[in-house]
DNA sequence: CGGACTTTGTCATCTCACTAGAAAAAGTCC
DNA sequence: GGACTTTTTCTAGTGAGATGACAAAGTCCG
């Protein structure tokens, strides 16, 4: 029925198909560089087999109207984002537009089968709400390093209990369709380059500051997971001689002072010594205190608040500073939980990086915030799916 | 006469007998993945165009005996090497061994025409030893960031008077064949996957310690420039808050610290107050200390000559750590002048980034010295015009 | 309404890269 | 000298892909 291209042009026209949206079949043509019969014959089998449909045919242009094409408009993909802290599972169209999205708090410390057993409860909600049509594929973030090849983490340190685990293959048997998995940040850098701050931008770097502290790396567009696929993981890089200790074991580590969890302690401890009123406030009236607080808190002339930012920012900017000197990237987005402190981050963050990177890195190098926010995640995981099924081979 | 390849197929036949030299003509069909009729046909053309010849049949393997084919002997490549006090210029055959090879002091400050006369004039002196048989290419690496594409110096720190000065055109012109420009750094990772430590190694970060302190970085093989061309730039990441005022203008940078002329600095002050009786009396003998009269200064046990590797060591370890966990290379290659220190160096590197740098990015990383020592440059000149020439369209 | 013009869709034909397989050539081994 | 192997050459066939003629379906204008 449904099948995967056969060669190179059928998944060029996929991916474009995906990327632009449905077109006029004349215009195809010029775009991949294929003459009118080749490239109807291609359309023809890709409509054959049920990847491809035509639809109402286009407004004339002084001669005789086009036919239009465009993906399969049953075709689906799902992602699935499993966070620190939370589970965020959608649905997309072949398009990769958002048709269902559901959330839920989850601590992934309860292990693989707990986990993915409520992934995959969320999923059969989506489908029982008949958004699985024809499902192709599925991608999964899961916030730990992975051996991109098994589709398993590998000693994630959030993640104990996930070591070897097949991810890939459990979920990829569950939903009945191909699956791949990486890197929570890999597949937020995938989401932003999608359909967020990273449109056509070809050496992407996106900096996720939440409970980890870590970076995804896109090289022409493409996830770069070096040599045994811990690319990016900046989280435990020193900033300072001496520092809180963190979870690695090492003293001095980024996440150590700027992950979520170091933001949440700090917060609390100047709402509670006093340093911070508006915090202590905050503090009183409920749940544990997070960066949207902070944000908040500063938003309102709170000095603490001010200062943790001020602090954080700084020592962001020193570690991408580094960063970008090396890689020289040609825009950096910054994401995750903590970069909800907003503006006021950003604007430290800037700072210190324009004055300590390579002038030449930096010229004309735009730091901006996640258009996307939670949902990049889920986009990122299904690109990252649809990339594959729409490939040749 | 001799020209280009005219398709794909030619191009990795080119590559192949240049990586692995003269083959049987039916073993290139398996590798290339050929037929013998269609391969024969490629093979006869670049006879025809004079990039191959055909060389003694190889002994029977119980059959009829296979005719061998190599790249044409008459090829030449030249590789020019210009560092920031001293030129290297060498010329190698297709197979990119070097058959004659001049170097001689040079400062790059001098500028563009006086440095350029200089290694020309010394290409002269090559072309009079007959060595230029058939020169399809030069490769120039130059000590700054460079425009890839049109082969200029841009805004190069070290080498003022260099701005936008168009390099490629100047040498290609007077040479009479394609030319191409590249960061020194850039063009000593290649020689080093070439013919050096590197050899099929995928994701390889080559360190140079010498006058500037920067690096190369080779992804899938192949140098990885960044978006405006300035990526590798580690020399100037601060290591201090405080420290040495760096010729970039901020404080506290590697270079600063550690670069060659920091080490002579730091060397000679040793001698001078006494501190290093080894180095001073070295001091004495003659012209200026560097990094080999440190070397043997520690290596016979002089306490000051050995504490200034320890903290050198120390310094690039902690930038490289942090590098590292970035970026996850497969191989880190240490090179350059200030690499002559050697395995007391590399030791302490080892020892701050096998402690600092993500364990899955070290679990099997090996960080060796540079193989080729003062000829890595001048090899990954000519293996960056080969690429280029080698390669269809 | 009907021609002039324009754009899209279809079809037959031609070229060329590439494979497969037969047959010839050049060896070895006994 | 024959049996067997390996390389080389040659021929025919397949399929991707381009090209260009022609039909179909529009618009525009008198």
């Amino acid at each position: 029925m449904t099948g995967r291209p056969e060669n190179a042009h059928q998944a060029r026209l996929l991916r474009l198909l995906r990327d632009k949206g449905g077109r006029p079949r004349a215009e195809l043509g010029d775009v991949v560089g294929l003459s009118r019969s080749r490239l109807f014959v291609e359309l023809d089998r890709l409509v054959g087999c049920g990847l491809v449909e035509r639809a109402a045919p286009a407004a004339s242009r002084g001669g005789r109207r086009s036919g239009v094409v465009r993906l399969s408009t049953r075709l689906r993909f799902a992602g699935i984002d499993i966070g620190a802290t939370s589970i965020d599972v959608a649905v997309t169209n072949a398009e990769l537009e958002i048709l269902g999205h559901v959330s839920a708090p989850c601590d992934v410390r309860e292990g693989p089968d707990v986990v993915l057993g409520r992934a995959l409860a969320m999923a059969e909600k989506l489908r029982g709400e008949g958004l699985f049509d024809e499902l192709h594929g599925v991608g999964i973030g899961v916030p730990g390093p992975v051996g991109f090849r098994d589709g398993v983490p590998i000693v994630p340190p959030l993640m104990p209990g996930w070591d070897r685990f097949p991810v890939r293959e459990v979920v990829g048997r569950q939903l009945g369709c191909p699956g791949l998995v990486d890197n929570d940040v890999n597949i937020m850098a995938l989401g932003e380059l999608h359909a967020g701050s990273a449109r056509s931008v070809h050496d992407v770097l996106l900096v996720k500051l939440g409970t980890g502290v870590g970076c995804g790396i896109l090289i022409d567009g493409e996830i770069y997971r070096g040599a045994s696929g811990s690319a990016g993981d900046i989280g435990h890089v020193r900033v300072d001689d001496d520092g809180p200790l963190c979870v690695c074991g090492n003293t001095g580590c980024l996440e150590a002072y700027f992950g979520g969890a170091a933001l949440a302690r700090d917060a609390t401890a100047a709402a509670r010594s006093g340093r911070s009123p508006y915090l202590a406030e905050r503090l009183d009236q409920g749940p544990a205190l997070t960066a949207a607080d902070v944000a908040a808190a500063a938003a309102a002339g709170d000095a603490a608040a001010i200062r943790l930012v001020r602090e954080g920012g700084r020592r962001v900017g020193q570690v991408l500073a580094g960063v970008i000197s090396f890689f020289n990237p040609g825009l950096v987005v910054i994401a995750g939980g903590v970069a909800r402190l907003g503006h006021p981050l950003l604007a430290e963050i800037r700072a210190v990086v324009y004055q300590r990177s390579a002038p030449l890195a930096t010229g004309n190098l735009p730091i901006v915030l996640s258009e996307l926010g939670d949902t990049a995640g889920v986009i990122g995981a299904t690109r990252l799916i649809s990339d594959r099924v729409f490939s040749a081979s």
